[in-house]
This record gives C-alpha cells, structure tokens and sequence, in this order.
DNA sequence: CATGAATGAGGGTTCATTCAT
DNA sequence: GATGAATGAACCCTCATTCAT
C-alpha cells in the first residue's frame, strides 16, 4: 500500500505544490496536476480525498518541519544563550524555506485566503508559530521589553523572514540571485542579524529620544 | 450619464476589492460581487469587460497613487535632504496602504501569481517601483553603498511596507490593533524609521567588522 | 416621422442582410447590425420590434417583389406564348435574383431553418411561388404532363434558379465570376433554358424508352 | 473501454444532426442535444472539445464517405465507359444524401455560413469535391468541351444534387413523397440523368445556334 | 427620436468528483 | 491499485430587450 503508494502521492504533493505556486490553488486544475506527475486525475481524489486535502497536505508538509524547527530553538533557550538561540532559528528558518522556496511561496500566500483552507488548521499553526516566535525573541532582548514592544518585532521578523520568498522576481531582478541560492541566504541572514542587532541596541541606548525628523505629510 | 454610470462602477470595484481580498480573485465569482453591490451580474462584463479586465481595474487604482506618490517624494531628494525624503516616502506609503489595507493585500498577494494578470502591466508597475525605490534609498544612503548593497535594502524595505497588511490577522492578534488604525500605523512608521536609521549606521561605522556569533546550523 | 425614420430603416435592413448572409440569422447579433449602419442598437427592436421583426422585413423585402415579378408572367401566359413567359419569368428571377444575391443567398438559407421565422409566413409565401411556378411551367409543356411530371421539373427548376447564389464561392472558383455579375447570369440564363427545352423535348420524343444503362449500385 | 463510448458518441453525433438540421448550428443548444440523446451535457465537450468540434464531426462523417465515394468513381474512368462512371456517380450520391438526407440538408446549408466552421476544413473538402466532379463531367462528355463549358454543367450538377434535401418540404408538398423514399430518388436519378443526356446532345449538335427567343426584360 | 445604462435569461464550458471495470 | 467514462454543479459571458433621460 505505501510501498507503490508513497512514490505516487509524492510525485502528486510535488506537482501540486509546483502548480499551486506558480498558478494559486484556485488556479490549478486536478488535470494539471495529474498531467505534471503523469497520473489519472482520479488518483488524487483517491489519495488525498479531493483537491482540499491536497492542499492541506501541503501545507502539513511545511509547517510540520517549519513549527519543529522553532521548537527545538525555542527549547534551548533555557540553557543556552537566548541571542544564539534567535540567531540560529533565523538561520534555520531561511535556510529550510530556501531549499523549499516554491512551497513557502505558496503556503505565505494561500493562508491570507479565507475559506480555502479550513481556518483552524490555519489558526492553530500560526498559534503556534507566534508561541515560539514571541518565545525566542523576549528570551533574546532579556529585560528590556518595554521601549519597543516585543510584538512589534515578531511581525517585523516575519515580514523579514518570508519577503524574499512572496517576491522572488524582486529578488533575482534587484539582486541577481534567487532566493534558493545558498550564498542570497547566507547575505539576507547576515542583514536580518543586523537589524535584530540594531533592534535591540536601540533598546539599550536613551540617545533615540528626539532621533526622528518626524516629518509631517498630508496624504490623499 | 457618467453621473449614473459612475456611481455603479465605483460600487462594483468597492465589493470586488472586498471579496478579491477575503476570499481570493479565482475564489469570487461575479454574483458574489453582484449581489454585494445590489447589481446586475452583467454589469460588470458591461463596465470592465469581464472579470479579468476588474481585477485589472483594481490593480490600477492602486498602482497609480500609490507610483505617483513614490515619483513625487523622488522629485523633491535633489532639493531637500534625502534622508528626509525617504522618510516622508516611507510615511506616505504606510498611511496610503492603510487607507487601502484591503487592496494593498489583495495586490501584494494576487500579483504573486501568473496568468491571473497580464504580466506586461504588472512587470511594468514594479519596474517604476524598483527605480524610485533605488532612487530614494541611494540618495539617502549617500556614498556608503558599497557595504551594505543598496539592493538588499529595498527588497527589506519593501517587505517591511506590505507585511502588515499581508499578516493583517497577526498584526490584530498580536499587536491588538488593526492595520487600518491609525496608530498603529504611527507606530510601526516610527519602528520602520528606526530600522532605516540602524541601517544607515551600520554603514557607516566599521566596529561590525567581527560582530555576529554565526551559529553553523545543519539543516534537514 | 418616414422621413427621417426611413433613412435609418434602409441602413439597418441593408446592414443586417450583409451580416444575416454572411454570419447567419442566430450568429448575428443585433450590435453587429447597428455598429454596421452607425447606429444605436435599441434603434433595431424600436423600428422593427426585435431582431425576429427585422429578418421578417429581410424575407418580405425579397418575396414581394419576387412574387410579384413571377404574378406578372404567369397573368400573361393566357395571351402570349407560354414558352416565351416562361422564359422570360425565369431571366426576371435570374436577374432580381443577381441584383439582391445576399439577400436571395439569405433567403433561400434561412427557410430551411424551423422556428427561425413563423412557419405561416414562410408556407404562405412558398405556396404562392409553388403556384405561379406550377402554372408557368405546365402551361410551357402544353398537353404533355404525362410522362415527365410537372412536379419533377419544378422542384429542379427551383434548383437551378437559386443554386448559383447558394454556392456562390464554388460559382466564384469554377467559373471565374461572381453570381452578380450580369455576364454571368446572361450565360446561366442561356444553360437554363437549354436545359427547359431539352426537358420539353424529352417528353415529345419517345425514343428514350430504354435509354438509360441503369447501372445498380450498392451504397454504404 | 471504446466500446462504451463509442456508443455515446455515436448517440451524441444523431442527435445532433436531428437538431442542427432543423433548428440550425446556432440554434442549438448543447442542453438540446444532450437531452435528446439523454445524455449529460458536459459529455460534449468532453468528446469533441465543444459544439464546434461537434459541427465539424458532424460535416466530416458526411464528407468523408462522399468523397471517398466520389474518388472511386473517378479512378474506374479510366477503364470503364465514362458516361456509366458519371451516371453511377450520380446514383450513389444521391442515394447516400438519400439515406443521410438530414446530415445533408445540413451540411450544404450550414457551408454557406461563415465563421461558423473553420474555412480551411470546407475549402480543403470542397476543392476535392470539384475535382472529382470535374474530372467526371468532363471525360463522360469526351472532346466536346467548348461548347457548353465544363464549369456550368458541374454548378448545375451540383444545384441538381443537392436540391431535393434542401428543399424537402418542396419536394413532400409537391410530390407527395419524401426525398429519403427510393422511389423518389428512382425518378429523380433518371431525371437527372435526362438532363445530363440532353445537355450532352447540345454539344453533339450544331442545330442550336440561334435557336433561344431571347426575351429582352426590364428589371426593377 | 435617440441614447446609454441596466437587466435577466440562457448558453457554452470547466471542473472536481464518482464509479464501474 | 489504477483508469476512462460520465456527471452535475457552477461559472463567466453574451445578448436581445427595456427604460429613463
């Protein structure tokens, strides 16, 4: 059953998540994808129940490894140093969703889509995500929570961690590099250490009391 | 004539924006705008000549403000300090998004996926965004370009200006506040601000030389 | 109220026979025909009460005068030679026919399709063609109706007078001219009445006993 | 696995002749068809990609076997006597437009529409059909081409041999019968065959130089 | 008399899914 | 386990027509 099964549902997720990404899920016939993984369209009704469960599939297939990955970081940071901890996840993160750069696409887009996917499996992932994410982050800036709130920081840690994925042509057309390229990530990293870096030093110094221009602009 | 006529096509892009963003362009049909509209299915092939040319439609009444304010703040950096500029730029860009959050994540997230739209448009509205992009950061930046690339910057940049609005639901749970709220929007300006202050710093200082710990991770 | 409102029925007639030859009755559509006279479209329903009344103003503007034309020849036939109205009936037909060959390729056309056109008119009008042809024709036989049936020859008759405007492209590449031109049909008039004649002596002759080799075919 | 829907096919394919020929291409709708054939109307697209691939289905299980037919005739000329060759011909179209008297009403109808069926196709098979019908007229009629031309005689021909099934309903109100009955096409091939005679002797003889009345008329 | 807005009915087609083989 | 036939629901769109201006 899962000797000859296994490869047939993988050669499926595969195809599905090469079309889902380039096409949307809405975008994406069964026929396409059958057709891609040269297959009988009836096949995937048959292993996944339906189009949905094809698409849960996938997104199971990131967040399984993805919310793993924090956990582990997150589990060190008792006695480990907690900056090291935050640094690693953040390495770990790019690197993962590097090596499957056309799933994470999909997954940051799919999920801003209401009734496509069923909202608690979505809900619950992204719980946990934020768990781990608020974990790590008040564990690396120790006391100083109060000037820059926490939360500010893990949204824009998320926005810093998935931009290079949703705007891949961006990428390769600013930076000449994909976002799967070894040597982008390792770049990006650096940069989004530097902004945590500066993030928390701003934190630590008064010296940002009246720093801003502040200018004032009316908009349309 | 236009009077009559104008009204209708207004509420038809409103619903569109609105149910193109909750429920995706492929997951709306063209009752649902419809009948979120109080209208005539027909109407909308009658105005826009189909679905397709709506959505266009939408994309447009989002990337013309939203390019003429970027030309506007690019104009003024040979007159007035760059820095200043790319500030009110950043400023500028959070308050009209937020005005718009609806569209903006409708647009962030729709243009990630092919044959949707016309490729030829989109490519040409994120030429335009990338050159006052670049335009604005370098100015600011001013001759530390080498150390930290201009490129890597605007593609941050950029992540940070659509992430709220991209994780609006994040934001609500996290922040407590909606993407729309005004303050918030004030907040996170200043938070942005912060970073590109940091940024610039970094270059300018050489002390970063042997900064980061670089945790080696092995990855799956 | 004619004066200006006759102007615009010509164009919409004139246009629609164009377009009703050329794209069909049903592959028509009533944007087409006004685009064509420079019109609006609620003009068509207004003047002829919807698209069915303007193809009903089409057969009408072809049977009148037709029936008419065949009326006049066949109130002679008492007082001239039946031979030389029947002639003279058929070069009138060829001739209108020539002059209107869209509407005439039309018209034969369009009857052969069910409720397309209400039946009534269509029987009412083929009935009296039926009635002048039948009379013309057993006048132009005389006594002899035995052996060759008036019935045979009018049904060919009818064949050979609307065949050129049915396959006008096939008289275009096979002969070199179109149906309109007047050489033409100066020529196929020519062929038809050698036709009529031989069909006349045919029935006077009684050598064709047992002309015919009678070649016995199995078909499919 | 063909066996099952070969007979699908086949019951679409009648039933669409049924309601093409009646209430044309255009005025049909797949709902029709599918619900004479009790079927369901996504069955035809999925066998023939559409309602056009079913016109053109149809327009090819009629040209095919009247080609084909045509083809045979025309290769026996060379051994055979010409003039059986052509009258043999004649009987077999006939007598296969007899037995496939709908499928005909509707081909020779439906040619005459533009844009209904791709160009290339009938022109590809109306070229064809010249051609055998050129090469059999003209060898039945042997040196005696300059006369009577070639050129007329197959437009007639063709006008005679499509006549009685474009205008069956003239055919049963004035003759009684309906032009699928043998008996018809019995009388109807020796009339022909009269008529090719006859045109014929014209050729043969000289007595006709001067012999029409040449009607001279007035036309509107 | 003429027009553009607006409508509702219906048409062709697509698609995920099921089922017998 | 795998396939092709077949289905029914739904979608986008077209079109003749009407109506207020």
């Amino acid at each position: 059953m899962s000797g000859q099964g296994g490869k047939t549902k993988e050669a499926i997720i595969e195809a599905a998540i090469e079309l889902f990404t380039t096409k949307g899920f809405k975008g994406t016939t069964i026929r396409d994808i059958a057709a891609r993984a040269k297959l009988n369209p009836a096949n995937i009704s048959y292993y996944f129940q339906g189009k949905q469960g094809l698409l849960e599939a996938c997104l199971v297939s990131f967040f399984e490894p993805y919310l793993t990955l924090l956990e582990e970081e997150k589990k060190k940071v008792d006695w480990e140093d907690p900056q090291v901890c935050l640094h690693r996840a953040i390495r770990k993160v790019l690197v993962f969703q590097s090596d499957n750069h056309l799933l994470t696409r999909l997954v940051w887009r799919e999920i801003t889509i209401d009734s496509q996917v069923s909202r608690e499996i979505i809900s619950s992932y992204l719980m946990k995500e934020r768990y781990y994410l608020k974990a790590l982050t008040s564990s690396a800036l120790g006391e100083n929570h109060s000037a820059l709130p926490v939360s500010m920081m893990i949204i824009q840690l998320k926005g810093m961690l998935s931009t290079p994925f949703l705007n891949s042509q961006y990428v390769s057309e600013v930076w000449g590099m994909h976002p799967k390229d070894p040597y982008f990530i390792e770049k990006y990293y650096e940069s989004v250490i530097d902004w945590i870096q500066a993030a928390v030093n701003v934190q630590k110094s008064a010296l940002y009391v009246a720093r801003r221009p502040s200018p004032v602009v009316k908009t349309v």
